[in-house]
This record gives C-alpha cells, sequence and structure tokens, in this order.
DNA sequence: TCTAACAGACCGACCAGTCTGTTTAAAATA
DNA sequence: TATTTTAAACAGACTGGTCGGTCTGTTAGA
C-alpha cells in the first residue's frame, strides 16, 4: 500500500508541536489532528510517544546543527562576528513563534529528572552541537578575540549553555533586545 | 474545627514534587499521598492546581531570596568569591536530589509558552533573584573584579540567566565538577 | 496471496475538579 | 453559663473528559 504520510511532515508538525508545548502537556491526540493521520497510521510508524519524541529530538538537533554550519561557516565576517550573528538570529527566531524557545533546552529542562532515555538522548545532540561550534571558537581564539588560554570546547561549551539560560530569561519577557545584548556583554567579556 | 495540615508544610511538599516532576507530569493525587491529604482537604485550601503552583513559585523564591541574602552577606571574603561560592554551592544543591535543577528555570522552560499567569509569576521572581543579587555585582564591580563599565543589573542578569543554563545543561551529566568550572570561567571574563 | 499502511472503535488508567456529607471549634443566643 | 447555630476543615465517592495505547478490521500494492 502506498504510504499516505511522509514521517518527514509528521516528525516536523511534531517539533513544532513539542516545542511549544513540552512533552507531557502535548497529547498523541493533537498530532493526529495536526498530521491528518488516525491513531492506527500513527502507531503503525511510531512505537510510542516517547520513540516518537526522541526522533523529533534528532530531527531538531540535525536540522539545528546544519544551521550551525551554514550561519558559521568562514565568510569576509570576523569569526566573532559570525558567532554574535548567530546567536542574535537564534534569539529572534527561537521565540517569535509562541515564546517556544529551543527544544534541547526544553526537553532537558522538562525531561532531566524524569526520563533517561529522553535525558540520554538530549544529552548526546546538546554535546554535538557544542562539538559544531568549537572550530568557530577556536577560529575566534586564533584571532584573538576569544580567550585563547580557555579549552575552546569549555568556552563552546559555557557560551551555548549561557545562550540557553538568556533564551529561557527572555521567555518572560515581551522584547529580545535585552537578549541580544546580554550575548554582546557575555561574547566581548569572554576575550 | 482544628486545622489538621499546616500551609506551609504542604507548599514545602508540593515544591519539592513540582521541582523533581514539573507542573503538567505531576498529579494533584500524588501531592495528596505525600501529603496525607484528602481530595477535600486540598480543595478547601487551593482553588486549583494552577493556584497552588503560583502559590509554590512564591514560596521557593521566597527561601531562594532568603539563602541569597544569607550566602552573599558581607563577610571577610571578597564579594566576586562569595559569589563564586554561593553559585558553586547552588550547583551542588541543586543537582543533589534527582537532577532537579531550578524551579524558576523549569517553571519557565515548561510553562513559558502554555500559561500566562505561571509565567507572569515565575517572570517576577526571575527579577526578585537579579535584584537580590544586585547589591554584590555592584560591591564586585567596586572592588576590581566584575567589570565596572557595564549595568549592574544587566550584569547581575547575565550571570544569574547564564547560571541556569549551565545549570541545565549539567542535568545531562554526571557530574558537577565541570558545572562549576564554566562559572568560574564565567565571572573570571567579566571582568 | 501476503503484508505494510491505514482507519477508527475501544480500553483501562488517570486527570483535575465537584459534591455530599461529617466533624468540631468558635460565635451567637438564651 | 448552657445551649444552639454556623461555618471552616476535612473525608472520600464520584464525574466527565482525556490520556497513551491496543485491537479488529479494510485497503491496496508488491
Amino acid at each position: 500500500m502506498n504510504q499516505k504520510f511522509r514521517r518527514e511532515d509528521i516528525l516536523e508538525k511534531a517539533t513544532e508541536l513539542f516545542a511549544c508545548k513540552g512533552y507531557t502537556a502535548l497529547g498523541i491526540n493533537e498530532i493526529l489532528v495536526a498530521t491528518g493521520m488516525s491513531k492506527g497510521a500513527f502507531y503503525n510508524a511510531f512505537k510510542s510517544k516517547e520513540q516518537l519524541f526522541i526522533e523529533v529530538l534528532d530531527f531538531y538537533a540535525t536540522h539545528g546543527l546544519n544551521r550551525i554550519a551554514r550561519k558559521l561557516k568562514t565568510d569576509q565576517r570576523k569569526a566573532i562576528k559570525r558567532i554574535e550573528d548567530f546567536y542574535s538570529e537564534m534569539i529572534d527566531m527561537q521565540l517569535a513563534v509562541n515564546n517556544q524557545g529551543c527544544l534541547i533546552n526544553s526537553a532537558m529542562a522538562e525531561m532531566g529528572s524524569i526520563n533517561t532515555s529522553i535525558t540520554q538522548a538530549t544529552c548526546k545532540h546538546y554535546n554535538d552541537i557544542i562539538r559544531g561550534l568549537k572550530p568557530t571558537v577556536v577560529e575566534a581564539q586564533k584571532q584573538g578575540d576569544l580567550n585563547a588560554s580557555i579549552d575552546s570546547e569549555r568556552l563552546a561549551e559555557l557560551i551555548h549553555s549561557s545562550f540557553y539560560g538568556i533564551l529561557n530569561r527572555q521567555k518572560g519577557l515581551a522584547e529580545t533586545d535585552s537578549g541580544k545584548e546580554l550575548i554582546r556583554i557575555l561574547l566581548t567579556s569572554l576575550n
């Protein structure tokens, strides 16, 4: 029988919904309505809600990593400027729709002390993102714009987790400028 | 009729449970079992789950602010050292029980795009905490250990939201040392 | 003919919240 | 002071709805 639903489409819709409502608060039914699937179709394609979420995390992180690679790739701007622009854009993007924030950060916050499989998956993606960031951090260190005496990976970890903290803080505010300024202060201080 | 349950005790238990499981995943029933209350007693004391949670946030933030005042109050240590020690202790404390993390951060992450009343309450407490931090930041600026050219409140905001980000990151890890190191790097860079 | 893709009725468990009582201490009344 | 009234504090059965997941089919392509 021909497939009526593309897995990618389902994952995309589910990603949106999970990012907006979180894991627990989002019901399977809502996904079914949003995608037009039936229960039968859904559970034929996915083992469980948990397995879907883990796949969603993977989908989300893969796209995020692609975005990082694209936005941070070498061009005429200095490395530090590319990093700053990247995070500035991210703040706008992530809060644009419903103050959602980043799924990786939300998943860790919500599931970190409940579900070990989800926590492990989230952590793996977190590490991948940090590693994705690292080359540009190294470049900025070489250019003298980030402190070269700090281990590059630690620095990338610090920058990215601080960004998540700042992003989450912004959810309660109506604007995004203060978050961007905090990022700017952070990056200029880290030299 | 005499009260059988003290409101403070209920709030304390509920705080623990919410911190561990989050808002959505924690059922009223679990609170009833943990406290020994009946449904009748609970709904006589609290209007709803939402109202309880808002009260729990208040309870949690009040205790947190007291802790900040206590731990950061002037002593023989320099201000920057008090700040560092404070966050170092916080990382141990918050992750000691079940990798819970901080309720303010978790509440913002989980509810930030779902429930406006909860988001508003959380945001208010977030601001209070930043203001609680500010005097010590000012002191550290005067002592030349934090960059005096940055607005004190912004600096406090940056430090604290970065801390939340780092704390959340730690949930996926088995140890707490790397988090403490990130805090140390952050604080020494911010001079 | 076989089986993956689908449809949707159905399941028990649980959810937040209500409702009907009962207990009991304090306020009102005699 | 003795008695009655009132209402807050409680107990727990109950409600309607939702949850994740299963089951029994049907359809259609290999």
